[in-house]
This record gives structure tokens, C-alpha cells and sequence, in this order.
DNA sequence: GCGGACATGTGATATAATTCACAATGTCTT
DNA sequence: AAGACATTGTGAATTATATCACATGTCCGC
């Protein structure tokens, strides 16, 4: 992954995940090969969005043909280096946090969740969905053990940027971030904001407005 | 909310969920007034996409002066529709059902779970973090008597599809969808999905490529 | 092995989003 | 009450993203 010259929109990363979705749902049905009109055509894109999006890395598919279903998620996975699986750790282990040990969608798909944190003596201890739930003072030891490079924060609002900074202090290089509050980080790690709040407001827009 | 002419960039509407849980945090403080260069600094953008995206709705601002917190917030619910309170029900009663019917952040910002809905006996005729666990042939009456307009699915990959169809049927008009499963609705129901695997995914491509 | 149908990859073009830059205010200080 | 300073709102310019359109290549049937 060192060919990148040009900078990547956002928005073609996160197709890129929704083709990459689409395919593994393909492979499942035994599909073989698929063109980018028929891919387009289930996410809701132009065709040539998705040659586009795929151009911005190489060239997969075949003139005349389409692209090898099984080949095309093989490349997708190098792209967004989900190839090698990643051990990710879960901070807060309030039910969001325990929700996201026991989701499934995450196996098979490149991250596996090694271990939860929490300071209340009453979680510390517990395994939820297969992993230790341990106290924050372990965090460095199991990131530099397990060789963590990505956390998801599921703690509350205000303590949010606490948690986040241990986080960092502890090495992680990526944080999915639960909480509605904003958080300030170093430059070096990588921050992404899910606010389900902020998207069911999107949801209130678009039903309030009746926009097409 | 009738006086759009112009369409809104989804973008538009991301920031300005942004812009308002920062102002929440601010009234909080009791800040009175604030800059769109303050405001910008905390969301790691321009002051004048700030006023834009203000812009797009009308004049909320003070020439020399700012923005007043508690009015801005105001409109900012107003413009997103979240004035008055939706009341929105939950599709899947499993770990991340519980997690929503438990979530703190809804509170205060124009949205209330009324119930959830499973097919499992198990689940059904619980009672999580306040709200009723309904079996789904309930859904109808539910959505009906309480004027449910809006629903997260938070069903299994290969329910989804079919789940939609029965919020659908039900009268629904806007879907946060859970599942990375693509489901198909028709044009008169909004949908926005919410990948926790794309995200990270997004982080997996930002931390491998290390790109800035 | 030729013709028609199909589909990629990509320059060129069109559209959309963001940023610039400044006139039009409003506030504060003395 | 006047001058210095701050900040909005917005045309104009810029940059980024998406779409078009077609040359290039592949497959299949006859």
C-alpha cells in the first residue's frame, strides 16, 4: 500500500466498504463475476462511480467482461488493509460496549475484538462474547501484548476525552468513536465519529422537509 | 420548514448535528454567545463553511458580534426537526437493541424510544431501559397509536430485508439501519445506514496508508 | 476468424462543495 | 461620538467530486 500518489476522497473509501459488502453478500450466492453496472445498480450509484473508485488503485476488471467476484474482494481487502485481521479493543462496557462484543458482523471481515476496558470493579473481570472485560490500568499492557493499533470508545459523554487519551498514551493508532462529544486528538491518530444521535437527526431533516 | 428551494448537501446536514451538540455543550457551560471561527475550531473546519452552512437556512448570526448559543441551538432543532419529539421504535431486540433501548444520549435531543419489537417469546413482553418489547405482529398498532415515523433496525444481516418490509407496511417513513446488509425500500421511505464494520474499515485504510 | 454485443478504464466535461475576500454591520474604548 | 476592532453574510473564485462518452479490449456464436 505505498503506490498512493493521489489523495482518496472520504466518500470513495466508504463505497469502497459498501462494494466490498455487496461482493461478500455475491460470493455467498455463489456469484462469480459481476460488472459495475449490476454493483451500481445495488448501492444506489452511478457505474461509473464505482470504475471510478477502483481506478483510483489499480485496474481489476476485465474490458468486456466485469470483475472476479472472489479476485475483486481479495483487492478490496488489501486496499482498506483488511487482509491481515486486526485486534481491536473496546473502551466502556456499558451495553453499547457489550453489544459490540457480541456483534457478529465482525468476523470474517478482518477485525476481531481482543478485550474490553472498564473501571467498575463490577464489569472488571467478566467475559462478554468471548473476551475479558479488564480494568482501564491494564490497557497499555494488553495494546502492546496484543498489538492493538485500533480502539472503539463506548464510554459516556464526559469522560470521553479521558478515555480517548489514555487511549493514545497507550499507543493506539485509530479510535471509532461512540460518543456524541467531540474529542481532541494528537495528528498522528486517526479519529471517526459515529453519532447515532446526529443520524437520526439527518433522518428527522429528510422526513421534516419530504426531500426527494 | 417549507421555504427550501435549494437542495441541502447531506454534508451540510452531518455538520450541523455537529454544530448543535457542540452549542449543547457550550449552553451547558453557560456560554452565551459564540463565533463561527470558535465554533469551526472545535469541529475542525472553516469558519466560513460554518456560515454557510448556516447560510443555507437563513440569518442567525450578529454582524461584528456572533452567534447567541441558546437561539442557535434553537434553530438549529428547528431547521433538523427535532423541535418537537419523535417517537421512534426499535426493530430487533438482541445486544445492540438493548444498547439503543438503554442509550442516555437520545434524552433532550428530540428523540424517545417508545418500544422494540422481536420475534423471539424469550424477548417478547420484557421491559428494557423503560420501553415495552413487542412481538412484531404488534408493530402496526404500535406505529399507529403512537405515531411512530421513524425506526432502528438492529435485526440479524439476513432478516434485514425482511424487516424492512414490515416497517414499511407499517407506515414508517425513515429507516437508521444497523445491519450492513444494502436493503431496498421504496422511494418514499428515507434510509441511512450506519456500517460499524465500514467505519472501521475507514480507519483500518486511514492507519495502513497513513495518510493525513 | 469475423461481427456483434458488452464492459472496462480514462481523458474531457459538468456539477457540487468549499474557501476566499470584502462590504456591511455591530461593539467597545476612550 | 469617533475610531479601532470584530464578525457576519455572500458574490466570486477555487477546488473537489461525479458523470459523460468513447477508444480499447474481451467474449461468443456462427
Amino acid at each position: 500500500m505505498e503506490f498512493l500518489d493521489q489523495s482518496v476522497p472520504d466518500s470513495s473509501v466508504r463505497r469502497l466498504s459498501a462494494y466490498l459488502r455487496q461482493l461478500e453478500h455475491l460470493a455467498v450466492g455463489n456469484v462469480k463475476s459481476v460488472s459495475s453496472k449490476q454493483l451500481a445498480e445495488y448501492l444506489k450509484v452511478g457505474p461509473a462511480q464505482v470504475r471510478r473508485d477502483l481506478a483510483l488503485f489499480g485496474q481489476f476488471g476485465r474490458r468486456g467482461v466485469g470483475y472476479d467476484v472472489d479476485d475483486l474482494i481479495e483487492q478490496l481487502r488489501t486496499i482498506l488493509g483488511t487482509q491481515a485481521e486486526w485486534n481491536v479493543i473496546v473502551m466502556g462496557a456499558g451495553p453499547l460496549g457489550h453489544a459490540l462484543l457480541r456483534y457478529k458482523a465482525f468476523a470474517g471481515r478482518g477485525f476481531r475484538i481482543v478485550a474490553a476496558f472498564d473501571i467498575d470493579p463490577k464489569k472488571v473481570g467478566k467475559t462478554v462474547g468471548g473476551a475479558p472485560v479488564h480494568h482501564v490500568d491494564e490497557l497499555k499492557r494488553v495494546v502492546t501484548g496484543e498489538s492493538v493499533r485500533l480502539a472503539i470508545l463506548t464510554v459516556p459523554d464526559d469522560a470521553a476525552q479521558e478515555a480517548a487519551d489514555l487511549l493514545t498514551k497507550a499507543g493506539i493508532e485509530g479510535i471509532l468513536n461512540f460518543a456524541t462529544a467531540a474529542i481532541e486528538l494528537p495528528d498522528d491518530v486517526y479519529l471517526n465519529q459515529v453519532d447515532i444521535t446526529a443520524n437520526l437527526e439527518q433522518l428527522s431533516f429528510l422526513v421534516s422537509n419530504n426531500r426527494p
